[in-house]
RNA sequence: CGGGGCGUAGCGCAGCUUGGUAGCGCGCCUGCUUUGGGAGCAGGAUGUCGUAGGUUCGAAUCCUAUCGCCCCGACCA
């Protein structure tokens, strides 16, 4: 391809809307443009980077044994509240009406669609277990569409849905995923990791979200130093240190005039903050709950929604707080409270001794509270959120570090809940109707192009991983329109690199050397070979890597080399750093 | 949805406080010179100042409404 016959508007300053860098560059290289909040146009550079991830995706799943489909973007209604989640899903459903006023709406995701066909076409588990998938394009509403491709409104999905007899079998299609998973990142060359993941409301017993580590990442993720253990915050769990042996002192109250906090009651009190056990009030579902919690912890409310068992769980005001426990916030406490209010302490709390509270009386707390002799022992739940620092709940040696990501990927057990709303059965080997359980698999195919950008760029641009770049080479022909040697040689080279199976793009343009380069290194092309009379004259060709600083200068039998090393190279590299992770 | 900010040329911005109908840089077009890291000189084109009302002799500027965009916002008792 010549750069003189494809459309690359490239911007020399940053567009004023672009917060990350993956959004600016791929503006100011021409990959993308803004249609409306949260929409953008894949320009013909763009699209070329979205297609061989989509190459990548497609040769994996493939390779796992799923089928490919393709489902519509519109879909009825019906389907939705049948599922239930018509009216549950709320505002990022787009909804619409037909010209008959029958309603519709832009498919978020297809569990409906797909348990549909299912139900339809599928009776016998003979039929089973079996695997769709499909790459396609998807609409949520997003409150707050941001960061370019990372959230936007309308993106590129890869989403599977395996249909099965039993949970064994939805085991091994998990497993043949998650496996398909990691092939499919560790050949687009990001740096990521498989993380556990919890449930939610759906139930399932596993789940695995894929996070590309990047700084600017929106979701935190947890990871020890020495295993293979990684989960997100809302899962990640440490063990509670051994229960504390001291003396018992004596209880008493103090008179704490005007403190409220944690750090204020440590210190008016002259205890550690870990001494002190602070009482959350939230709501959940109208109904008030206690939680305990150490001074220095901090509670992980999706934690506690599931401890509680409820779907949505949210912190109670200081009003609601105070009505429910007559004491201002500041000042509650477990120690006589309403029987009615229920208290979930958190395990770590469980372990205290000589421990201080509020009196649940203003301006007041106790110290050397102890469990059984001072008030009953609550039940108990882990509902902290883990620090960095903590033990690893896996292997002994390691520590717990948090990092940033950037959720590119997703495998749930969705067990039988569509199967049960929209009447999926098939007859098992007696004859008898059975439900179906499944399982879904989701991949953020134009998502990852953006993750792929956070992870890999410099000052001059972008610098794609081989598997992504929309073109595996860039020659720069040096002052073209001028010199028909250095034309001819360029095109020559194109030609034989093309035929030996690269993809290359020839700047041809009648443009200074150094906008040439510019351009090159802001595209992110991770080969670039330069023709000039000067280079013609010596019969080599002048050859940089887009992460190096330095031309060489290689016969055309090197170059050939060194393209074939740098693609493998970096391929191999990253798989070894791969595995390095996946073996701690 | 709440809070904050911004809409002026394709992009980045100034002008608005103190009303007198528009300017800078980049980009674009033409010519000449230049030519290995986003060139120099000269000339040129491009705006119903987001939209709609209002105040005024007169509005980019003041007022109102509306639309669009960006940023922040679950949480420590």
């Amino acid at each position: 391809m010549r750069a003189s016959q494809i459309f690359i508007p490239t911007l020399k300053e940053t567009p004023a809307e672009a917060e990350l860098v993956s959004h600016q560059l791929l503006l100011r290289g021409g990959f993308i443009r803004r249609l409306a909040s949260g929409l953008y146009t894949w320009m013909p550079l763009g699209l070329r980077v979205l297609r061989r991830i989509e190459r990548v995706v497609r040769e994996e799943m493939d390779r796992s044994g799923a089928q490919e489909v393709l489902m519509p973007v519109v879909q009825p209604a019906e389907l939705w509240q049948e599922s239930g989640r018509w009216e549950k899903y709320g505002p990022e459903l787009l909804r619409l009406k037909d010209r008959h006023q029958r309603d519709f709406c832009l498919g978020p995701t297809h569990e409906e669609v797909i348990t549909d066909l299912a139900r339809r076409e599928i009776h016998s588990y003979r039929q089973l277990p079996v695997n769709f998938y499909q790459i396609q394009t998807k609409f949520r509403d997003e409150i707050r569409p941001r960061f370019g491709l990372m959230r936007g409104r309308e993106f590129i999905m890869k989403d599977a849905y395996s249909f099965h007899m039993d949970h064994a079998s939805l085991e091994i299609t998990y497993q043949s995923m998650y496996d398909a998973y990691q092939r499919t990142f560790t050949r687009l060359g990001l740096d990521f990791r498989a993380v556990e993941a919890d449930n939610g409301a759906i139930g399932g017993k596993r789940s695995h979200e894929f996070h590309v580590l990047a700084d600017s990442g929106e979701d935190a993720i947890v990871s020890c130093s020495h295993c293979d253990y990684a989960a997100n915050m809302e899962k990640a769990s440490s063990p509670a240190p051994a229960a504390e042996q001291e003396a018992l002192l004596e209880a008493a109250q103090v008179a704490t005039p005007g403190i409220r906090s944690v750090n204020g009651q440590a210190k008016h009190l002259g205890i550690a903050t870990s001494k002190i056990v602070k009482t959350v009030l939230v709501l959940a579902e109208d109904k008030p709950y206690l939680l305990l919690l150490r001074g220095d912890d901090s509670l992980n409310l999706i934690k506690a929604a599931h401890a509680l068992q409820v779907d949505e769980l949210r912190m109670a005001t200081p009003e609601e707080a105070e009505a429910a426990t007559g004491a201002p916030v500041g000042f509650i406490g477990p120690k006589n409270l309403p029987e009615s209010l229920p208290v979930l302490a958190d395990l770590r709390v469980l372990g205290l001794c000589n421990f201080s509270s509020g009196a649940n009386m203003a301006d007041l707390h106790w110290i050397n509270l102890n469990w059984e002799r001072d008030l009953p022992r609550p039940d108990a739940a882990d509902l902290r959120e883990v620090t960095a620092g903590d033990a690893c709940p896996h292997c002994q040696q390691g520590i717990l570090g948090i990092r940033r990501g950037i959720e590119v990927g997703h495998v749930f057990q969705l067990g039988q809940t569509y199967s049960e709303k929209m009447g999926l059965s098939v007859l098992d080997e007696s004859g008898r109707d059975a439900l179906v359980t499944m399982g879904c698999y989701g991949i953020g195919v134009s998502r990852v192009a953006a993750a792929a950008v956070e992870q890999h760029f410099d000052d001059r641009g972008i610098i794609w991983p081989a598997a992504l770049t929309p073109f595996d080479v860039g020659i720069v022909a040096i002052h073209a329109r001028k010199s028909p040697e250095v034309a001819a040689a360029a095109q020559a080279l194109h030609d034989r690199l093309e035929k030996a199976g690269y993809s290359v793009l020839l700047d041809d343009r009648d443009e200074r050397p150094g906008v040439q380069f510019a351009t090159m290194d802001l595209i992110g092309l991770p080969h670039r070979v330069v023709v000039s009379d000067k280079v013609l004259a010596q019969n080599v060709w002048e050859y940089r890597a887009r992460r190096a600083t330095e031309n060489t200068l290689l016969s055309e039998t090197e170059l050939m080399a060194q393209l074939a090393a740098g693609l493998s190279g970096a391929a191999d590299q990253e798989q070894q750093k791969h595995q390095e992770q996946a073996h701690g």
